[in-house]
RNA sequence: GGAGGGCUGACUGAGUGGCCGAAAGUGCUCGCCUGCUAAGCGAGUAAGGGGUUACAAGCCCCUUCGAGGGUUCAAAUCCCUCGCCCUCCGCCA
């Protein structure tokens, strides 16, 4: 949810609004809307003030005075009761047009679309096609099984088997610890949230399509963790001297990926269901840019560690979600695509979302809204991906990364006959 | 699934129709006191919004006592719906 004030006061917030992809005119329907709603809020204030006096009389009044007193009390009450259901009209109508704008993009976010990205900078070489692309390699070694996965379930589930469980496991207790000793409280957070709960993390009416619906619509399976983890301190004033409070959240995530037919369809690269570690964090206001570069180095780290070649991408502001006034992608190289593509993501919402969530920060001089930040640790199912391919020896054996090892207890498989 | 009790400010907790935005305490802020360490005394301290104004202070007003609706001139207090917590019974990984 953005600022209203801010927007009717500030040039440079609306200009970040209109940087992204907006609806021409949407920015002053919003502000009419608003204006309007203002007016008749004023009106119905004076008309309250004069209710609420009116009342507080009768309490005081003798016997004989108060028929008169409830009358005149009762004539204002008939008043309010005309104009307090349009107020409520005009209320509803400013939000669901303030819902649709977006957090404005910062100022260090480039103009544009999808290729107007920019690229930081670039770590590791990109190296070429090993033998077998993950798709052909995971199933050939017994790791992922689609076929069945489809039988099963349909399109984009699969098995994930033998080593690669292992695997999986080693990549989130690796990164589990790491993010611990960071300061990160570790956290199995639930999977399915209420309508509620997914309006206030700024998934709905936006996501919608892409989310699950459970048990007639009471529950709703969550895509990320970010959803449950944003709700951990949901009207919370939090203490300053507390912050930035972390997050590291495990869950299992679930997308409809609508929209995306015949994109991805090779192995578990996207998937309806994978495991993934997200990092969530709430800050100070004024601290939130240096909390995003350090989550950002934090997924930098994580991909060194892991010795894998990625790049760094400044996503322009017309590719930015509504809620991120910035966002940096880590893409790794998929040699068998010869590109880069996206292992993590890692965004600013500043007060976005902390608006909707009402999480803010005990100040001196009045609470402030809290900023949230979040950022992918380990996409489990991609991550696997990316390792089938730059660990897949040309004689078809896998080598386990060095710093996985000791969670997986063994260093290598050998080539599946 | 059944029965009952509860949800009040950063926190604990009183308050069953008007004198309650709300006692008391804790915490916090400021001042005083004290040479001695989670000591004492005093004052202040809910949030959000609007008006006035210098988008200051101050002052005035509105809304908010889990959420939403209702009754009433008037609701933290009464009624309804929903959510959550606790206790007991049943069932169960």
């Amino acid at each position: 949810m953005i600022d209203i004030k801010r927007l009717r006061e500030e040039a440079a917030y609306r200009v970040g609004i209109e940087r992204k992809r907006v609806r021409a005119g949407l920015i002053d329907e919003v502000l009419a809307a608003d204006e309007a709603r203002a007016a008749l809020a004023r009106k119905v204030q004076e008309l309250r003030t004069l209710q609420n006096a009116a009342s507080k009389e009768i309490g005081k009044a003798s016997p004989d005075e108060r028929p008169a007193k409830i009358e005149a009390a009762a004539a204002l009450k008939t008043e309010l009761h005309a104009l307090e259901p349009e107020l409520t009209v005009l209320e509803a109508r400013v939000r669901e047009l303030a819902l649709q704008l977006p957090n404005p993009a910062d100022a260090s976010v480039p103009d544009g679309g999808e290729d107007d990205s920019v690229v930081l900078r670039v770590f590791g070489e990109a190296k070429a096609a090993p033998p077998l692309d993950h798709a052909d390699y995971a199933e050939r070694m017994g790791f992922v099984d689609t076929d069945h996965g489809a039988q099963a379930s349909g399109s984009r589930f699969a098995y994930v088997m033998r080593e690669a469980v292992f695997l999986e496991f080693a990549l989130v207790q690796w990164i589990m610890q790491r993010l611990a000793g960071e300061g990160f409280v570790p956290v199995v957070p639930p999977v399915l949230v209420r309508e509620s709960t997914m309006e206030e993390a700024g998934f709905f009416p936006t996501d919608r399509a892409q989310v699950y619906e459970v048990d007639g619509g009471e529950l709703y399976l969550t895509g990320t963790s970010e959803v449950p983890l944003s709700a951990l301190h949901r009207g919370d004033v939090l203490d300053p001297d507390e912050l930035p409070r972390r997050y590291a959240g495990f869950s299992s995530n679930f997308r409809r990926e609508a929209g995306t037919y015949g994109k991805d369809t090779r192995g578990i690269f996207r998937v309806h269901q994978f495991d993934k570690v997200e990092m969530f964090s709430f800050c100070n206001p004024d601290e939130s840019w240096d909390e995003h570069e350090r989550l950002l180095a934090i997924e930098e780290s994580i991909l060194t560690d892991l010795e894998l070649p990625y790049r760094v991408v400044n996503i322009a502001a017309g590719d930015l979600g509504p809620a991120a006034a910035k966002k940096y992608d880590l893409e790794v190289w998929l040699p068998s695509e010869g590109r880069y593509r996206e292992s993590h993501s890692c965004s600013n919402y500043l007060d976005y979302s902390a608006r909707r969530l009402n999480t803010r920060v005990r100040g001196v001089d009045g609470n402030r809204l809290a900023h949230t930040l979040n950022g992918t640790a380990c996409a489990v199912g991609r991550m696997l991906v990316f390792l089938f391919e730059h660990y897949q020896e040309d004689n078809g054996a896998f080598v386990v990364p060095e710093v996985l090892r000791t969670y997986t207890g063994f260093e290598r498989v050998e080539p599946f006959k």
